[in-house]
DNA sequence: TACTTTCGTTAAATACTGTTAAAGATTAAA
DNA sequence: TTTAATCTTTAACAGTATTTAACGAAAGTA
């Protein structure tokens, strides 16, 4: 049904963790298994995935945290919280960080998938195709090989070009703000850090100008924004 | 916040009826009660609603049925169901029928305002997140590529430009106040930001003055006022 | 009227961004 | 390990966007 949907599952407690990544995979998700909230930072920045469930309780860094964090940098990717906490200002606080489902524990899995589904269809496809390769006008980029290609041109990108760009493609048609992209890529916000970002923004827009319906816009004192007309 | 989204409840129990649709009135939504599926379907046929909340188990007409037939007219509009029961297989039927959410009772009012909130993020075309394309003259706004264009001539407009116009234009006609654009916009209303603003209407007027039909009026000590003749 | 506040406009100062090139750092090849 | 190629940062300067200053005009107030 949602065949290799990507979900990215924060949870810290083994026995749940694995249990429910094993089931999602028998459903047919293609589901990552992080046990930590900084693993799962590093994943999700990494990769490209579809759909994020999250833990709350988590050693190192809470399930919020990781989904503010999340959220700087794609706003739209569903993230559903799992957790044993049902207070109702945890429930509050899981939407106000932008998630789009929320359980306590315990849960039926297929109430769980349910939901997912639900929230799946809702999902505008965002020019992303299966294997996580992005369409951009005439292009075509596909982060895990670092290619930015046409029918006719092949470009290798480089580390920079490629996180930049991976953000950008994410939040297509929306800001990308400053902080979060350099916290993102260059890990620090510090002035230069944001002049190399502007030079690695210049280059993307060298690459990308064989298309002229694409267009990296500056809003200023914000970020950039990924528009394609 | 989400103001004028307008949501039909369908609810048999009058006390909770009544006292939920005031609560969603009194938070800007604009509610519909109805106390009955068949009610609740006459209503969905003859207006035109935005989110749809159903009990399930009603005279007449069941939640289920209701949402079945509501789906056969319209697969996109948003639904959630808000019930007594709390077996599996109800809340697996609800999403069965198409649901977006499920409730069950007791439940807190301010998490189904969140979970509201959550669903319509991602429905499209929702005055929220709605930024179309305005007509203002002679001239065509474009928010999100932030272009003022006539037939003849393109503008790329600067990102306060663009938030202004767009202020703007969705209180064409009539008054913008000062403060709530200066909130909206600078994010804080001092002194030099209203100045600032005051710069920024007149590069504004500049722009528009190709079509004299077209007037930013001021109405002092209040704010400004869009007007097409 | 005289006085105060608010607004319109232009121009200056400041802050931010675009781009190129050189310098420094890292990686791959010899 | 040294050299060469590539990637990233820093510097420099040009260009743009936004804020602040200045001054006159208009509107409200006593």
């Amino acid at each position: 049904m949602n065949n290799s949907t990507k979900i990215l599952l924060v949870e810290d407690d083994p026995n749940l963790g694995l249990l429910l990544s094993e089931y999602l995979n028998a459903k047919g998700f293609d589901c990552t298994l992080k046990i930590n909230g900084q693993e799962g930072y590093d994943a999700f920045v990494k990769h490209s995935f579809d759909f994020l469930i999250f833990d709350v309780m988590m050693p190192i860094k809470d399930g919020f945290t990781l989904a503010k964090e999340v959220r700087g940098l794609d706003k739209n990717i569903p993230i559903l919280f799992l957790t044993a906490k049902s207070l109702k200002e945890d429930t509050l606080k899981g939407f106000n960080v932008g998630a789009d489902d929320y359980m306590t524990k315990p849960f039926s899995m297929e109430e769980l998938i349910a939901r997912i589904n639900a929230i799946l269809r809702r999902v505008p496809n965002n020019s992303e195709t299966e294997d996580g390769v992005y369409e951009i006008g005439i292009f075509k980029f596909n982060p895990q090989l670092q290619m930015l290609s046409t029918k006719d041109t092949e470009t290798k990108l480089t580390t920079k070009e490629n996180e930049l760009l991976k953000l950008l493609c994410k939040n297509k048609n929306g800001v990308l703000e400053r902080n979060d992209a350099l916290k993102a890529v260059w890990g620090d916000d510090n002035y230069f850090n944001g002049r190399s970002m502007d030079v690695y923004i210049a280059k993307l827009r060298k690459h990308l100008k064989l298309d002229n319906t694409i267009e990296i816009i500056n809003v200023h004192g914000k970020g950039f924004k990924l528009l394609t007309k």
